[in-house]
DNA sequence: TTGCTACTTGGCTAAATAGCCAAACAGCAA
DNA sequence: TTGCTGTTTGGCTATTTAGCCAAGTAGCAA
């Protein structure tokens, strides 16, 4: 296994606030949504049925994260991912959770 | 890029979990401490250098959300990661941050 | 048994977070 | 200009979280 090196307290803190942003349903929801492609805040807030407000402010939390980026055109609001990388962390996540128990090392795609 | 299947709530509240686990310096300091190799409490206590009854609580919560497991052995207990894929996480989190700004798409490892 | 080390749990306070509503703001059209 | 749509911001409350200290538990050794 690759060995990691040993991060700066910035580092912990910057790659922690990402992790922090992806740990919500609702942003995660929204996250995995824009990785089809770019919404806008409307769609995301009938997607995930919380006032528009509250979206609003979980969108800038995954800004602030460096999760998303926006870009307005006429009177809308998209938001995308700033880099796809995201979504291979979400396959490796769903092998986190189902792993038997155990050294299931292998099967870590 | 792979379409990401919709999570059902339940799927998406475990992830949440996993990542919200994450979403902390100390833990994650811990979790890549970890990676090196099981770590009893007291050697993660000196590392982060808090308390060790929080460093206990983090534990917990790493241990619920399904990142690590203990084993008791003698006196001290140990921690280890459930599984390694954890660690794949790390370098695509890296890629997040540094990434230039938008479809830098190609570079993700 | 007592005592020591390693760890967890309970209790508490301070701080951060999530949610809503209401108000402000921006772009476009009349 | 006014008005409408879409979005963000401010303000508030309820809930959750992080941290410490103190107390409790577990294993081992004398």
């Amino acid at each position: 296994m690759k060995r990691l090196s040993p991060l700066s307290l910035a580092d912990l803190r910057s790659q922690a606030q990402v992790f922090k942003a992806l740990g919500h349903p609702a942003r995660l929801q929204m996250v995995q949504a824009v990785a089809d492609g770019e919404q806008c805040v409307c769609e995301l807030t009938e997607l995930v049925g919380l006032d528009m407000s509250t979206i609003s402010k979980h969108l800038s939390v995954l800004t602030a994260a460096g999760v998303l980026v926006s870009e307005k055109r006429a009177n809308k609001v998209f938001y995308r991912l700033r880099t796809p990388c995201v979504t291979k962390v979400f396959s490796c996540l769903h092998d986190v959770q189902s792993a038997p128990d155990a050294e299931s090392s292998a099967r870590c795609r």
